[in-house]
DNA sequence: CAGTTGACTCGTACAATGTACGATGCGATG
DNA sequence: CATCGCATCGTACATTGTACGAGTCAACTG
């Protein structure tokens, strides 16, 4: 008899406990479904992940993935907080310069993201995951021991996340949509006559995206801690 | 005989020159199109704009849209390019504090989003239409004339839309998920095991999120123009 | 006026995709 | 061996975007 799943509500696990180490690795899990998910956005980006290709990539049958998830918002979900996590070293956020220690947790959220542009597209749409609660964590903490007052904290953090977050997601789609961008270039002649002042400021073009980031970044945290 | 469409790539006008004013309104129109997928949007979010459903509401028959637009996507990038366009008036925009008159493009346009929190999650992923362009050319005019430098102008537009976005985007994602949000409230006490910091900022509850945007662009323009 | 044209509408059909359902395999335990 | 629970997968179906081609009607042509 097929162990049915009593009927109602009972969702699957979703996690086993110990794999028993005696057994081979199970042909599926979790993990790897996440990390070849996350494969297959790098690959072929937000539209390219099928539950059916993914299941090809893994050998296994499509209705297999859903022992292990609920559904394919599920994935997108895992796909995202996996990609966020931090990986860097915790030696730069006790560094006493705490703005260093700021940039550098922020630049590595950039680059994190920017590795991935897919997840720029896919974040406003998600909840906070808890890779997402760990690097606000650790913002918030290098912030409290650069002097920022409880009070003020909250508005500190958000408006970084913010910046952090609009400039790599306008940073994301420009590296995403190459096309449009190279047609937006050629039509610069066009542009410049509707929209002069974006033609002066080659705002489609020559973007040093890097450094514009930084000196946001240095505006606003000239703003936050007042000091220096 | 139908009026075929010359067999290989004849893409439809799309647009009609002149409607013949004689005639009653034709039954279907971009423009009406367009208002009502916004409706349909703003009524039931990014999934809930299916193309059996806009017609429905337009009591037309599906395949009638395809004759005014190419396809879906399009629809996204006319509806999105549609609520961004600027209404408001110009004076504030020839004001002699451009201060203010930054703060007011910039409000205005977070503004117009997040009456449509779709938005913020549709335009990550789409082009530059011509009112998103449009903005930023009356954005960096006043620039210009509130004195900054050619060559500075291209960092100052995209730090300032950067932290627009990411503002609105991060505010818009907490309007649309209403529930999510409601149980990260609930599961605060849990959080604040896990996040202490996140705990004592109260990150997830009391935002003031108005006067977060303001601080944070109050910070960025004090770097961007100097002067003051 | 008959015929023709072209703008516009729409019913039908199909392919792609997420996933419900139930059968099946398998290792561990009794 | 029988049983059970974890895990896999084939089949089937509903939903959705849209290709195709026929149908409608007003304006124009002769």
């Amino acid at each position: 008899m097929a162990a049915k799943r009593v009927g109602t509500q009972d969702k699957r696990p979703h996690r086993k406990a110990a794999p028993v180490p005696s057994a081979q690795e199970p042909r599926l899990s979790l993990e790897r479904i996440v990390a070849t998910a996350v494969e297959l956005l790098d690959a072929e980006g937000v539209e390219g992940l099928k539950m059916r290709r993914l299941a090809d990539r893994l050998g296994s049958g499509a209705m297999s993935l859903y022992w292990h998830v609920a559904n394919k918002e599920e994935v997108f979900d895992l796909a995202l907080d996996s990609v966020l996590e931090y990986r860097g070293s915790s030696q730069m956020i006790e560094s006493p310069d705490w703005r260093q220690a700021v940039f550098h947790i922020l630049e590595d959220w950039r680059a994190s993201m920017l590795r991935h542009p897919w997840s720029a597209s896919l974040l406003p749409r998600r909840a906070l995951g808890s890779n997402i609660l760990g690097r606000l964590e650790l913002l918030g903490r290098v912030l409290s021991t650069a002097g920022v007052e409880e009070a003020d904290l909250n508005g500190a953090i958000w408006s970084l996340w913010n910046y952090v977050m609009g400039a790599t997601i306008t940073r994301a789609n420009f590296v995403l949509s190459d096309e449009d961008m190279l047609a937006g270039q050629q039509r610069l002649a066009h542009l410049s006559a509707e929209y002069p002042t974006i033609g002066r400021a080659r705002l489609l073009l020559d973007n040093d995206w890097d450094g514009v980031f930084r000196k946001g970044l240095e505006f606003l945290l000239d703003g936050i801690v007042p000091s220096r």
